[in-house]
DNA sequence: AACATTTGTGCAATCGTTTGCACAAGTGCG
DNA sequence: CGCACTTGTGCAAACGATTGCACAAATGTT
């Protein structure tokens, strides 16, 4: 079972004819005759021939290749969207490459320069370090490239997320069910949303208190012991340590105390816990036309920056009161 | 900024030398003098000359690249694999191509194809539609391939976990902890390591029930209700739903009925359960390791096929009675 | 029937690298 | 000094596809 690769040149000298005539009867736009395309084609699939894209990469410099760099912080968020990604590109005849950042072992630098030697035609980029724009910008004749979550550049197309605003639509959420003594863990960078609702609401500042996405659950626990909030409102990271010291103090969510998280992931919603969620697929969508438009389009053309809503799943861990 | 791609050419002409002196410059073992050397090497990263890997790779038959096809099911385990392996395959210089299968959308084949055009040097495949058996041999002269989790060919190198190994590994903890009412749920296919275990022990198979992976949560509290297990077993889908009865019964988890599941994931570290659990990281290597193998040194040598065994990591899910 | 136009095909260059072969210059040995 | 041998370099042919150009044959126009 040792089969040779088939070439154009195979079928070339198996139909009679000259190489450019095969490679012409599969280009549906060159002038070629019928019944001699009929006949190549035909055979051409009887002797196993697929195109050798390696080959034709070369000559087109294209790759119909796109690479996603991902930092690997055990974010599953980016994970869940590297799927959606693939299924998407998959749709217009795109592949996909993957690589990861890993702290300590390969550097943003490292995975762009694969990439790069690798011709992709497009890189998405979930972007942690700004020194790499000169880089970024040596390659961009030829790669073009996409922001994904965050916008480092504002010279590089973009699609991210409106935390602020998601941060303000969960705040809203909890204010809308009655609550107004309110504890924010976490979510340092979108506070800016979290305050606006309150403010917006009249809620006096004393009767809401913060802590920083590293709090523990000892600190949580104490928070809330003091404190008495009658909701929480805990960002991405901070989640899970939150969910942990209401167990632990042994408070049951919704009845004692509500709970809204930021972040749909799996355990979430296993847990039953409402969230400000991102719909997945709309990001992949919205980014591969984004990214399409620009490598077949006007390549030119300034930067375009694209902000997605975040909506909420409504579960079973707030009470109205 | 219009960086023009600098070829080997560009360097030639800059330093005065042939085409073929600039690429043996970089071959390490071809002869060549070190004052050219030193001097070619200093321009091309002066000049920004990164080599074309696509144009190497056509003369090569090589890409340095291997791809991933996943079936997109729900399984969370899929997924994570994925980030070791790309983490693995980089350290040896090798990219990862990913695809999914999409049921309904993309079947295994297309994904065949795709990655079969790209020329990958390897496929590695969790394989999920036997007819493709004649489509995967007519690529595997220039394409060698791997199978990951599941072992559907016998002629084909494969890494499987020892699943029927683990279920006893499982079920033995929970004797082990005196526990001899057990529940199995879901796990068909791995069943009879945990009757071995159950056998081994003495136990009469009347102390012991199982139920389907399908089943629902009310069946499973109506089992709980009758049969009043002390200890449960679920295995991998069956996780979810096992651990929603129990929480919708009101039990309490160790204290009034132990738990331990098959497959670490996420929110089961979360939630404290006791797991059955694979180390991605020695499935990964393990993987990479037996793959360069395969594409390095003996080619055709008969199929390999590795079995990795689970471990258990003890929470706090299963009591001592 | 003479000419213009269209249609179909082949030749050959090209994409950027690699590599076998040829050959000049340099080295060592008797 | 002459010979063998090593070392360093360039030429040119690959790898497999695409494509502008040339040209023959077929067709259309008077």
């Amino acid at each position: 079972m040792c089969s040779i690769i088939v070439t154009l040149k195979d079928v070339a000298r198996d139909c009679g004819v000259s190489v450019s005539t095969v490679s012409r009867a599969f280009d549906k736009s060159s002038r070629i005759s019928q019944p001699v395309r009929q006949k190549i084609l035909s055979r051409a699939t009887e002797m196993g021939y697929t195109p050798n894209l390696i080959a034709r990469s070369l000559k087109s410099n294209r790759t119909n290749t796109i690479a996603l760099i991902i930092p690997s912080i055990e974010n599953r968020f980016y994970i869940d969207v590297l799927k959606h990604l693939e299924i998407t590109l998959h749709q217009y005849g795109y592949r996909l490459l993957v690589s990861f950042v890993q702290p300590g072992i390969t550097t943003e630098r490292e995975c762009l320069e694969m990439v790069a030697s690798a011709k992709v035609d497009a890189v998405i980029l979930i972007p942690i370090d700004a020194d790499n724009i000169s880089y970024i910008e040596s390659l961009s004749g030829h790669t073009k490239f996409i922001q994904l979550f965050t916008r480092l550049f504002d010279q590089i197309d973009s699609v991210v997320m409106n935390d602020i605003g998601g941060a303000e639509l969960g705040t809203n959420y909890l204010i809308g069910h009655g609550h107004s003594h309110l504890l924010l863990v976490g979510g340092e960078d979108r506070a800016e949303g979290f305050w606006r609702a309150v403010d917006a609401a009249n809620i006096p500042r004393t009767q809401v208190a913060t802590l920083p996405w590293h709090a523990t659950e000892a600190e949580i626990c104490e928070c809330i012991r003091s404190f008495r909030p009658t909701a929480i409102f805990s960002v991405a990271n901070a989640n899970e340590v939150a969910w942990r010291a209401i167990q632990h103090m042994e408070l049951s969510i919704a009845e004692d105390i509500s709970l809204i998280v930021y972040d749909n992931t799996k355990w979430v919603s296993l847990v039953g816990l409402t969230a400000v969620a991102h719909d997945l697929e709309q990001i992949a969508a919205t980014l591969v036309e984004q990214l399409l438009k620009r490598l077949n389009d006007d390549e030119n053309a300034p930067a375009i920056h694209i902000t997605l809503d975040p909506f909420i799943i409504e579960r079973k861990s707030v009470l109205s009161r």
